[in-house]
DNA sequence: ACAGGCATGTAAATAGTTACATGATTCG
DNA sequence: CGAATCATGTAACTATTTACATGCCTGT
């Protein structure tokens, strides 16, 4: 049976504690949605049919009046898990609008690339500050609950960040050293 | 009019000499593919939206019997292009299955994460070696146009591969370190 | 009373890939 | 001659986002 790696996703998030749909778009969103998104048109139609395929149960835990299901992940669920997390991964894909506008930069008049460069740095550094706030739970976390991994991938996140607003730089400065502002010295 | 990035992928493209629904795809595939990706039922359904625009024009130019339509950029197309690279930009997704992977890597044995950050640094070794084979024609196509910045981008990305394939080594170190090879002092 | 968060879901639209069909040309 | 490449295109499928609908609960 072939599932999607938003499927894994899911599974991943109930593999710790069960979990409501709801919850799991809400962890999605602090943590894989950097490298992963999912929103909930995805979430609950798979939700359903891991529970057909028997990897996950679900379970009636009402707060008040209010309807709530919570879905844990089962043996077979783990197992399927596992098999996926063994496997080399497949994807690896990027959608940077920012280096497609820096690659036909050419097209523009030749100190407008160090714009597009600007841009694209203040993005990176935006997205520093908001996986800086994400840490300190990201880290508590850690503490709780023993598990090395979901930090790691954080501060790899935020390292390749930097690495990206140093290198939008370094690019600016190249192009203003080879085009000096116009008439200089 | 609202036109997606791929429309301005083809735009870009055509920009600086016309080419064929073929020619561009191939372009793509050696060059944005890496950031940006476009397909065939992409490309030739957005030429013809493209040029019903006014955005390009194309002109039959066949080889031999076989039918050829080259487009070339209009003035307004040309207008288009400036206006997109001038807006910042909006789109950046990564979708990352090793990241995802290694974020979940607590449901394996303590030893395995150091299996996936081997794959993934394997995948941008490889990646590397992929974009280096395209230096030589990049840096021959800047010498002819004086356009730099598709170099740039390229030197960028593999920079980028590089600080990912570091990190990959330095995080299996620090697992290493964590848990020497099982029973240990 | 109302805003905001909790909670589940679906319909419609958009985006994108894959596979296929067709046919010419070139090179070994 | 056959394989690879040039060349255009479409149909079917899959994935994903967005927007909406519904309704309860908590805090101000």
């Amino acid at each position: 049976m072939e599932l999607s790696p938003t499927a894994y996703v899911i599974l991943g998030m109930v593999s710790r504690e069960p979990r409501s749909g709801y919850e799991i778009k809400a962890l999605v969103d602090r943590t894989t949605r950097f490298f992963w998104a999912a929103s909930y048109g995805q979430i609950y139609p798979e939700l359903k049919r891991l529970a057909a395929a028997g990897l996950v149960e679900g379970r009636d835990e009402p707060r008040g009046e209010r309807r709530r299901t919570v879905y844990a992940i089962t043996a077979a669920g783990t197992e399927a898990l596992r098999e996926w997390l063994r496997r080399p991964p497949e994807t690896y894909e990027v959608r940077d609008e920012g280096l497609l506008k820096l690659f036909f930069a050419g097209a523009l008049p030749a100190a407008e690339g160090v714009a597009i460069l600007r841009d694209m740095r203040a993005h990176h550094l935006d997205l520093i500050e908001r996986l800086r706030e994400i840490e300190p739970k990201a880290e508590e976390k850690e503490d709780r609950t023993g598990d090395p991994y979901p930090l790691m991938v954080l501060y790899g996140g935020i390292e390749l960040s930097e690495w990206f607003a140093d290198w939008c730089e370094r690019m600016e400065s190249r192009l203003l050293e080879a085009a000096p502002t116009e008439r200089s010295n």
